[in-house]
DNA sequence: ACCTGAACACCGTTCAAGT
DNA sequence: ACCTGAACACCGTTCAAGT
């Protein structure tokens, strides 16, 4: 299965036309982990169909072989990826708790992955792994007693709060990039002081609570929001429980 | 102050140079109406700089006098939309009236503008207007008692549902766009029914719930969903106000 | 069936030169 | 100070030609 396509040895005097590579036949799983490489490596704005075409040592018509557009290598790359999302065995009376450690995992996963959210929100997934972590959540909470109706509500929103919160942050990751800090730390120190002058700075008659509480609104960090409107939004669908 | 920059008449052999168009002198204001034209008539994507010279009848280099990069004539459309929202006097004892009725005006006022919810994901908004709104939600929400450190958690937090769900929604609109489609009906039709024909097929062994529940999966559209998971966002902030 | 070089129609941004 | 033509270094996608 491995190997060269041909027996034919390399002659010695061809051996600097292609250095060590062995020439490798396409599939659309070499395409998809390849994309993925990219992304981890250099961010979702590096991952274009070029880019990825040199990485697999070709040119990029060779790719519309087996993906039919970016769109569809994003999704893959994006399904790929909810993958590594575990589930536990559903129980309907830890809802509560599973649907907030579910939550945390997806936005675990995606924030391990530069600013794949980005692919999340831009389409609407339709892959296997996609599918499987719909059953889980719309199953967990129509077995805790909700309607199916509300069920399907909850868990639409649910979704989009998670998503777009991983996105939001993914954000500070491709400034971070671009600014070319290497430390998260220093990055956010210097970007979250940059905010809270530029508050501090504005005029206190017009923008009284804004100026006065800068403070307050720099206190929490990217982790903190997120947990916070998690927990408004699980006590919200707490209330709607039967 | 109007009128060409020098005084000699154009001679008549010359007139078909620059037919009818008298030659304007460029400002950032006329920048940021020509990009505002673009979108809202062509979509987010068609918004670039050598399009927008295009339609003030210049290159792409002129642009750059008067605006920074790409990034900031985004962020200068997106304020200047933001302007068009108009908000009440604040009345703290009808707080959650005025912040879903706040939250109902961003969204439509998003929705009216193409895709232009990707620029308020895609950046942290600091334009005037940002600023003006902000002061807006985070005061009513202290002079309804509560904590700057809660209210600043959670005006963060329904910003980002609200934006995020303006984003999500024209998503429909740009594919609606790509498909050819002229009216908002058809499309959604044709595309709610292609969800619900791919649920449908799904295996109802490992997934039961999804491929049982369809029609209660696509039942709520885009306005009735956005209500659902601002009601559960109020909910949840009602049960923190002390 | 699969792969590819070359081309098409685009991008954002810079820079030296003009007024 | 303001404007600009030309260039640079990129894009996604198509298509005819090759194996």
């Amino acid at each position: 299965m491995e190997g060269r396509k041909d027996g034919v040895p390399v002659p010695p005097w061809r051996k600097s036309r292609k250095p060590a590579q062995v020439r490798r036949q396409l599939s659309q799983e070499l395409i998809v982990e390849a994309g993925l490489r990219i992304l981890d490596a250099e961010g979702l704005d590096a991952l274009s169909m070029r880019r990825v075409a040199q990485e697999l040592d070709t040119g990029p018509a060779s790719l519309y072989v087996h993906v039919a557009n970016k769109d569809e290598l994003l999704e893959l790359v994006y399904d790929r990826v909810l993958g590594e999302i575990e589930l536990p065995e559903r129980d309907p009376g830890r809802w509560k708790e599973q649907l907030r450690a579910y939550a945390m995992e997806v936005h675990r996963v995606l924030g391990g992955h530069a600013d794949l959210a980005r692919v999340a929100l831009a389409n609407i997934p339709t892959g296997e792994n996609s599918i499987r972590i719909g059953e889980f959540v719309f199953g967990l909470l129509i077995e805790a007693g909700m309607s199916p109706r509300e069920a399907s509500l909850s868990m639409d929103r649910l979704s989009l709060y998670v998503v777009g919160d991983a996105y939001e942050g993914s954000l500070h990751y491709a400034r971070m990039r671009a600014g070319g800090f290497q430390d998260k730390q220093a990055y956010l120190q210097a970007f979250v002081g940059q905010i809270a002058d530029y508050y501090r700075a504005l005029p206190s008659e017009r923008f009284p609570h804004v100026s006065k509480f800068v403070d307050d609104l720099i206190a929490d960090d990217g982790e903190e929001r997120f947990r916070y409107g998690l927990d408004l939004f699980l006590d919200g669908i707490e209330a709607r429980m039967p």
